[in-house]
DNA sequence: CGGCAGGCGGTTA
DNA sequence: TAACCGCCTGCC
């Protein structure tokens, strides 16, 4: 890594690090893409980033920043080519998964904007979602910076400002409808139990498939499995020859995907999104006929 | 075009 | 098991 005048560059794979996979694959919600950089908050800091051939720029930050919060949190310590390999060796679907989305990384977001927002995505959709989880961080985020044209640019708000609300004033803010209360609910709780998200299916509003959710985004469980219904739907499309339950689905997932069950799971979920119901068939039925 | 079902990256009671 | 907020899509 290197720091020339505000701008940081760092080595990356060229094949493990694809900005807009990362960034729109539903693990967070508060990058976009702007004249050739993404944008992005966390930590309470805006940086901006691009890749270049083996390289990642980063605008804004410097070398302490760099070492103390970003390295961690794009999870540069982890080796994904080691970890496409082993799932491409062991499944044939992974190894059409990881190529589609093999420049995905696993985020390692902070607690409690994780929890939040994964609340705020409970039977909801990508758009909306974004749309609320910024909305929130405009009306009750610390402001940061002014950026180069004019907009205030916002942390994800503290616990103590979202405790302090009432649904209303969410409601009022986000439009996130019913679930506006289980954000007040669990920024109080939060702050009640100093933090500890350790059982976030613990907190009202968290079911199973959003505490899969924050586990894995966090980077608490890496073998967190989320099954919402795009999962659902390829798990059965890919591995059964009947409609599986939940159960069913959740107990082929521990014995089938054991060791890098979420990463297998983002690239699984990133590839079916880009898929038409009939090509999944195709591919399923090329696969079982190789020899 | 505009009104109105139908469907969402689930959870709760 | 249905109801839930609100936005977007497709249909007439």
């Amino acid at each position: 890594m290197e720091q020339i005048n505000d701008l940081i560059v760092a080595d990356v794979p060229e094949n493990d690090f694809d900005c807009r996979q990362i960034f729109t694959c539903g693990q967070t919600f508060r990058w976009k893409e702007e004249n050739g950089w993404w944008t992005g908050v966390a930590h309470g800091r805006k940086i901006k980033i691009r890749t270049e051939t083996g390289k990642l720029l980063i605008k804004g930050s410097d070398n302490g920043d760099f070492d103390n919060v970003w390295h961690d949190y794009f999870d540069l310590p982890t080796d994904y080519s080691k970890i496409k390999k082993y799932l491409s060796e062991s499944d044939p679907f992974l190894a059409l998964a990881t190529a589609a989305g093999g420049g995905i990384r696993l985020l390692k977001q902070e607690p409690f904007e994780t929890l939040i927002t994964f609340i705020i995505s409970a039977n909801n959709n990508i758009p909306r979602i974004t749309k609320c989880v910024n909305a929130l961080c405009d009306a009750f985020g610390e402001e940061i910076c002014i950026d180069e044209i004019g907009r205030t640019v916002h942390a994800f708000p503290k616990p103590e400002r979202l405790a302090a609300l009432s649904a209303d004033d969410i409601s009022e803010a986000t439009h996130a409808g019913y679930r506006c209360p289980y954000i007040v609910t669990a920024a109080r709780e939060f702050i009640d139990r100093g933090g500890d998200i350790s059982k976030p299916e613990t907190y009202m509003g968290v079911g199973p498939k959003v505490a899969s959710c924050v586990k894995l985004f966090t980077g608490q469980d890496m073998d967190a499995f989320p099954v919402d219904v795009w999962v659902k739907r390829l798990i059965s499309e890919l591995y059964f020859d009947h409609e599986p339950g939940l159960a069913e689905i959740n107990d082929f997932i521990k014995t089938h995907f054991a060791l890098y069950g979420g990463y297998a799971q983002q690239y699984l979920f990133y590839w079916r999104r880009s898929l038409t119901d009939d090509a999944v068939r195709a591919i399923v039925e090329e696969v079982r006929h190789k020899p």
